[in-house]
DNA sequence: ACTATCACG
DNA sequence: ACGTACGTGATAGTC
């Protein structure tokens, strides 16, 4: 028969290494919950693994200090919990009794006590056990019914080091027992345990692996070798006892505990389930039995509605807002749900009758009505009914929640429904997943069975709409982004539909040819590197070649991954010149990304009307700029040549050609508007060249006799100032030592004493307020500042310094989108806007208009933003995009 | 699902 | 002492 099993855990020792292996997490309300994340992490890990009866965690009663973990756990010292690990601990202890899990502890009594002493009786008691810890300390408890765990947090996953007595055997040469007698020799100054001076590890570990015991070492104290080792144990024999005595973990404490509490319910309790909504435990939920009920405050009713003249019953509440949403899954509409009075919510579907016409008209009564729409996807929306759909709603205010949210909280990597409801309504709805599953929303209204779920979905989704867009929008205006959204963000939506709508021509059969250019380069180096590695091997594995590069071959590595051996280009690039087999690799690496991301990729997005429509993504970035999806046209090679012909398939429609701008230095421009910095301001304004003014005054010499190196440091410099300094960093780029790189840091500060001052303030507005804004008031929370880890820290007071720049620019440039589309189409113009590239700008230009929309272009472009500097535009015309850039 | 790499601004 | 430049997305390999 299988032996009952109980798991025993060191409650604040797994805290406090989930806190350290964990990366700084937050919840929507900023409370810190990494720790707590990581323990559940390791706490389901090894539940799954071990399948146990029984569960306890043991936690000090007085908060322990704990080493510093971070990069060595034996040679820290003691700090005090720090204040974001401290703050966790009774949430961490609210997580486990809402999951019905025991908790042991005892004044007068260390965790280790409870531990061992548990450990012991269920032993006594015929269970096996398992002991979690992150301290080794605990291994003198390991027998072999009684198994010691050490997680290690790894940014991999969690891996689990074992010892029963035997391990311990092995790994250290002494048995657990013993194990105390060697602690108590080579002491341990963070459990203020004296050890005897002058023995150390290896010497306790040599002396308690021949005698057995520090009472037998001494009895032979004579025979020690060597000489110091001796004299120490004798002199400090009294020493070594009384460690002894506090290294030993007791055994038979008085506990008041009884096995059958520790049996293991069901962890996954209601009130676990609201806790793990409440800290974010987005992917913990789904541990959670489907049927898991939420708290819902409001009863929601939806009708179906298959006929027009039930609709107009509908509407007729007073509310002046209407949540509206089509719901429109790859392309194909499924229907449109309404709601303007709490709780009560109209759907309807698509049928023979109801077509899209059908439901713009609705959705016009509402309007009609004087009604504001409120919804989210309202791109997508827009996109299904171009074009009379986009005439339609251009007229009316339309506030798109998601849009609105992205302001408020612009670090979140998704946007749905529920967590409106939560973090604005105080309500707790089930998430689409909870609903529906894995499955669509057209599937699951066909489905008898499922079809409840999906209108419960359609329901909440659209009450939550209705009732969320005052309070968001309300605390919209308190942060001062009122105007960023209304005059910028909101109207975007139109102009990126329309980008995404139009697309952009790409030649199929001549990104066929480029590829099939590439593939017979491409399979030339491969016999070369496979005759140069004496073997053949996938290029493409970074483990394998890794493998060849750096232990077949011999070559010396610079750097190491996580996984293994760097195989990154800069690494090669300096192993290049001495092995032209580390230039092939670099070379075929660049041709297969070629030909896989771009000319195999590019092909596979084109549609039937021979246009790419890349998506692009408003609620992605930190910073405020656009992302490009499926394809990315972003990232379109331009800089190595061969990558740039690329560009060549990319071509204006018959009678059109591009016309392309892009901002000059748009983000230090914004840094000397900013920071007011009145040399750098006078520079932009005397100089073209601002890189080598910036060389010129930094390291003064005259403007003319700035070397080319001279330029190409300071232009460095200004790429670090934008980035956010730092003289590591910036070493690093320019392959100098961090002292040369802090010489040219602290010269430029001197040089721009004002730009100084501005960084050091926006990492001052930053710790003390926990955001930075841009020109515009667009914010950008900066958690990272708070963190007690130093990594993490300085990684916050680059963003705080980066992102009010290149979020300031990421404004300007949308401004300027507006400004240019607004007046194409309101001049009757048929050139289309089709790109942005974050400084950059591709108009599909119709030749007869080519001078008009490149004046437009420039003009709208130039003066989207009055800076104390003037914004500089560059502008080139074409008939593919490689000519026009 | 995650990592390493590399394309762009 | 710690170990990095800021912001993205796509692909291939690996587990």
């Amino acid at each position: 028969m299988m032996r009952e099993k109980i798991v025993l855990i060191d409650g604040h020792s797994i805290l406090n290494r989930a806190f350290y292996g964990v990366p700084d997490l937050t919840n929507a309300k900023g409370i810190h919950t990494n720790a707590v994340y990581g323990f559940l992490n390791i706490l389901f890990k090894i539940l799954e693994e071990e399948q146990p009866d029984y569960l306890t965690v043991a936690f000090d009663v007085h908060a322990p200090t704990f080493r510093h973990e971070m990069y060595d756990g034996y040679k820290g010292t003691r700090k005090p919990m720090a204040p974001e690990l401290r703050e966790q601990v009774p949430l961490m202890k609210q997580m486990l009794a809402a999951m019905g899990v025991v908790m042991v502890e005892q004044a007068g009594l260390e965790a280790d006590d409870l531990l061992g002493t548990l450990s012991r009786r269920a032993q006594e008691a015929g269970l096996d056990v398992s002991v979690v810890s992150g301290d080794r300390d605990l291994l003198q408890l390991a027998t072999d019914r009684i198994k010691i765990r050490i997680p290690k947090t790894k940014k991999t996953g969690t891996e689990i080091e074992d010892y029963y007595a035997a391990d311990v055997q092995a790994r250290y040469m002494v048995t657990p027992e013993e194990f105390i007698d060697v602690k108590a020799l080579m002491g341990d100054a963070s459990d203020n345990i004296p050890g005897v001076a002058g023995i150390g590890e290896k010497g306790a570990t040599k002396l308690i692996a021949q005698y057995h015991s520090i009472e037998e070492a001494y009895a032979h104290v004579d025979e020690i070798k060597p000489a110091r080792a001796r004299d120490a144990l004798r002199e400090h024999y009294d020493m070594a006892q009384m460690s002894k005595e506090l290294a030993t973990i007791k055994l038979d404490c008085e506990i008041p505990f009884r096995l059958p509490d520790a049996k293991i319910g069901n962890l996954f309790t209601q009130e676990a389930y609201v806790l793990c909504r409440e800290l974010d435990f987005k992917n913990m939920l789904h541990r959670f039995p489907a049927e898991q009920v939420t708290r819902e405050a409001v009863e929601i009713t939806v009708r179906t509605l298959l006929d027009g003249r039930e609709v107009h019953a509908q509407i007729s509440g007073l509310n002046r807002t209407a949540a509206l949403k089509l719901f429109v899954e790859k392309g194909e509409l499924l229907g449109l749900a309404a709601c303007d009075t709490p709780g009560e919510v109209s759907w309807m579907p698509v049928t023979e009758v109801v077509d899209d016409v059908f439901l713009l008209e609705e959705m016009q009564d509402f309007f009609t009505l004087g009604k504001h729409m409120v919804t989210m996807d309202f791109k997508d929306q827009l996109k299904r009914l171009y074009p009379r759909g986009t005439e339609i709603c251009r007229r009316q205010q339309v506030d798109d929640l998601e849009v609105v949210e992205y302001l408020l909280n612009p670090l979140k990597h998704e946007y749905v429904y529920e967590d409106l409801a939560k973090n604005y309504l105080d309500e707790m709805y089930p998430t689409r997943g909870d609903l529906l599953g894995k499955l669509t929303l057209k599937k699951a209204l066909a489905e008898e069975e499922t079809r409840e779920a999906a209108l419960k979905y359609i329901g909440n989704f659209l009450s939550t709409l209705l009732r969320a867009r005052e309070p968001m929008l309300g605390l919209l205006e308190a942060q001062g982004m009122k105007e960023l959204y209304e005059t910028i963000e909101r109207p975007l939506i139109f102009v990126l539909a329309d980008m995404e709508l139009c697309g952009m021509i790409a030649d199929k059969q001549a990104l066929r040819n480029y590829g099939e250019r590439l593939t017979v380069r491409i399979q030339e180096l491969e016999q070369e590197i496979y005759a140069g590695a004496g073997e053949s091997f996938n290029i493409n594995s970074p483990k394998q070649l890794g493998v060849i590069l750096f232990e077949k071959l011999q070559m010396p590595y610079g750097k190491k991954t996580k996984t293994g051996y760097s195989t990154a280009a800069d690494v090669l690039d300096k192993l290049a010149p001495e092995y032209p087999f580390v230039a092939q690799i670099l070379e075929y690496r660049q041709l297969a990304k070629l030909k896989s991301t771009y000319a195999d990729g590019l092909a596979e997005c084109i549609g039937e009307d021979g246009r790419i429509h890349s998506t692009f993504r408003q609620t992605i970035t930190a910073t405020g700029r656009i992302s490009s999806t499926e394809p990315n046209l972003q990232n379109i090679p331009i800089r190595m040549e061969l990558g740039r012909l690329i560009r060549k398939v990319f071509l204006p429609k018959e009678g059109s050609l591009f016309l392309d701008a892009d901002y000059s230095q748009i983000e230090l421009r914004v840094l000397a508007h900013m920071s007011g910095d009145q040399t750098l301001i006078d520079a932009y304004r005397q100089a073209q060249d601002i890189h080598r003014i910036t060389a010129s005054q930094v390291f003064h010499i005259p403007f003319d006799e700035v070397t080319d190196l001279q330029r190409r440091n300071a232009k460095a410099v200004n790429f670090g100032i934008v980035y956010g300094i730092s003289s590591f960093g910036l070493g690093e780029d320019l392959g100098i030592t961090r002292q040369e790189a802090a010489e040219y840091i602290k010269q430029y500060f001197a040089t721009y004493p004002k730009i100084k001052q501005f960084l050091d303030s926006l990492v001052k507005q930053a710790k003390e307020k926990g955001y930075v804004t841009t020109l515009f008031g667009r914010r950008r929370p900066v958690p990272e500042l708070s963190s007690s880890n130093f990594m993490q820290r300085s990684f916050g007071e680059r963003v705080a310094m980066n992102s009010p720049i290149q979020g300031t620019a990421a404004d300007i440039i949308k401004i300027a989108m507006l400004r240019v589309h607004d007046r194409l189409c309101a001049e009757g113009l048929e050139s289309r806007l089709i790109l942005q590239v974050h400084d950059e700008l591709l108009i599909e230009t119709k030749e007869s208009e080519r001078e008009r929309v490149a004046k437009i272009l420039s003009e709208e472009m130039r003066n989207a933003a009055q800076l104390s500097v003037s914004l500089e535009v560059d502008m080139h015309g074409g008939y593919d995009w490689y000519e026009a850039k």
